[in-house]
DNA sequence: AATTGTCGGCTTGTCGGACAATTCTGGACA
DNA sequence: TGTCCAGAATTGTCCGACAAGCCGACAATT
């Protein structure tokens, strides 16, 4: 034993010194939200580094949602989706082991409770987005009972968008983090449910209730509808005969 | 309007397409947890691509936590620690512009929910760990009221665990995911308001007794503690001086 | 005048090869 | 059996190169 234990100096490589010189330059303010990153040849220029070390450093920021790119443009400064970009990897290894039982406890615990803060918040503009969300709903029924398209997809995801608004309207964003998660596992379970049982309308027919006692700025009938409405979700988790314990993503692949 | 919008067609580039068939791998289970990445040469080979372009996809895979990197040596795969994990971005974004009532409001909805169900479920090993943690806490008083060591940020961290404790106590792990930027959040908060006010020995005892409504499995009054302990947790803030309507780090800076 | 086609410069995506530094591995040796 | 060391394997970094894609400008067409 050494009389003084040196902390095992730590060389990061390159590409992380990179990422790291970046990124100090994007919470200093150096570099804004929506400006686009310096050309790479520019960087490694800079930095003293090859080519290929800036692009290393630069796939780090990316992933890290700091930037983002669209095409061989040029990638631009971003501000991360909250934990959007940053847990979708966690996320999908959660998903593998989550039962239904988890989320709809979650659900029907948050969901009610982000209804009753949103109809005493809710502004005029969100209260439009939720009905143009409700029409577009309504014309995505009206082609799947049509029989036109059938895009699963689709449906899950104006369902989704609906309690997403509902959470911004809520105007606080530690409740919208909070929300996130919910919302984000709710899509496989969407899935899962509604082709099995063509509760389209259902779903509509709540997000139509629930969007009236927004309009009339009622908490507890905003709050009453949305618990409905869950429960209704759990019905139609059971009616097709999954067990509330298997894992979701167990659920979905024995569906597929 | 076109009648039909084509979705527009992207082509991924090659190191995100070595990013996903490793991302794959690791879902499906065919590289486990523990397991060392093959090396760059060898999959460059079997993808056909140059091991540049297996580099910038590995990069992708550091920086979302599925692999760890330790010197030089290979990376392994690791699930992701959703807590600790490419939050270090967005959490310093987020964390400029969010209130302390924003902050406040989440958590007296929350906490004391989390708490209800917390008294439902908790386990005799979460019960020790809240004992443990409460101990270390009086440990911790101690030694400030002697004024022999005065680390904040110790019993900042001791205060955060408490409530981690109980989070995962549910035994609900969307509830989890629900509550973390919660807690995430609140290690600012805690820093600006208990060394001004010097309240330790009051989030203690409000402690004590959460603990003790949980060890009774007693739902209703674990809530309600809890919620009084939010409502200490907003007098505190309101005794700095500080508006609850300022950034948490704008208030922060401003005790520094 | 507005739209479409073409051109050239710039940047990104990808490639091949190279080498030093570090880590790993198997065998020699005590 | 346990330790040590040389060589193999692997990572980190560099260099140079080229095709493909984006962007603005300018010409051609409707």
């Amino acid at each position: 034993m050494q009389p003084r234990e040196f902390p095992r100096l730590e060389r990061a490589p390159a590409y992380k010194l990179v990422y790291d010189a970046i990124e100090k330059q994007i919470f200093s303010g150096a570099l804004k939200v929506g400006d686009p990153l310096p050309a790479e040849t520019l960087l490694a220029e800079q930095f003293g580094v090859n080519r290929s070390t800036v692009r290393e450093g630069i796939r780090l920021l990316e992933q890290s949602g700091l930037v983002e790119r669209e095409g061989a443009k040029r990638p631009r400064i971003a501000i991360p989706h909250y934990l959007e970009l940053a847990s979708s990897a966690s996320r999908a290894l959660i998903l593998a082991t989550i039962t239904f039982r988890e989320l709809w406890e979650a659900s029907s615990l948050v969901e009610p409770m982000m209804a009753e803060i949103a109809a005493r918040n809710i502004s005029d503009a969100d209260l439009k987005r939720l009905a143009a969300n409700i029409a577009e709903m309504e014309e995505a029924i009206r082609l799947i009972e049509a029989r036109e398209i059938f895009d699963i997809d689709d449906f899950v995801g104006l369902d989704r968008e609906f309690h997403e608004i509902l959470a911004q309207a809520s105007g606080n964003r530690v409740l919208i983090l909070s929300h996130e998660p919910i919302t984000k596992l709710f899509i496989p379970a969407g899935r899962i449910i509604l082709p099995r049982l063509g509760t389209y309308r259902r779903v509509l027919d709540a997000h139509r209730f629930i969007h009236e006692r927004l309009a009339a700025r009622d908490p507890d009938g905003a709050r009453t509808w949305m618990r409905r409405h869950m429960n209704d979700f759990r019905k139609g988790y059971e009616l097709t005969g999954f067990d509330l314990d298997l894992p979701l993503d167990a659920a979905r692949l024995g569906l597929a």
